[in-house]
DNA sequence: TAAATTTGTAACCTGTAAGTTACATAAACC
DNA sequence: GGTTTATGTAACTTACAGGTTACAAATTTA
């Protein structure tokens, strides 16, 4: 598996990773408690872990033979600003149909 | 290709879709048009319209022999939730440490 | 120091996403 | 009606993501 062909978008693409990231948004983990919560082999959620990391959606703290992973807010925001162009796509959108209906709404001009 | 395997974020994970969205954010566009602009061929493209389509990202509008691809929000909405969810996340995050350090840094109860 | 615990990783297997080419179909145009 | 244009799709190939098992390494504990 090379990491380096990932990105932000194939990192949450998987759900499994993305159910990684909802448990630590409640509470940081070690590798070994969060591979207890899944139903695949603990190496394959060291390999999901891995893509995070690489995505900078986590970090790794050592913490003797435990390592404990944290979000991240930086793999974020690639997806965020993506979501941004768009959420203002539609904003525009709407404000633009808006003026329409207000224009064709608008009292019309008092003959003379 | 089984279209019923593919959720929002695994749409959004291929960049030629990412790329699709994007064009189409600026003008509605033919299929043939869409195809015209990309490295890779017609029936490529033909596929990534369909799983946008299925996901909720794009309509498809037929006008004589053409179909015109216009974006959807719908297929929007489940990314942005998600991404809500988790900036909602960094900002109590930030909430809170704010309210350490403004804590900490109170004037200390005046001793008598 | 030996045993238990936590993690990393190499080697392998399998399904399938994403691309291709070739052919089919339907509308528009002459 | 025959040709051109726009699109769909079947059949096939290839790369690789995501899973597994087995083993290694490092730290902690007894």
């Amino acid at each position: 598996m090379n990491i380096s062909n990932y990105d932000s978008f194939i990192a949450i693409a998987d759900p499994h990773r993305r159910q990684i990231l909802r448990m630590l948004s409640s509470k940081e983990q070690s590798i070994n408690t969060i591979a207890e919560n899944f139903d695949i082999s603990r190496p394959a959620v060291s390999k999901h872990i891995k893509v995070l990391e690489s995505t900078g959606f986590i970090t790794i703290e050592d913490r003797g033979r435990e390592r404990y992973c944290v979000l991240d807010q930086r793999g974020f925001t690639e997806i965020q600003e993506w979501m941004n162009y768009f959420e203002n796509y539609w904003l525009t959108k709407l404000k633009s149909l808006d003026a329409y209906l207000k224009k064709s709404n608008s009292p019309k001009k008092r003959k003379r």
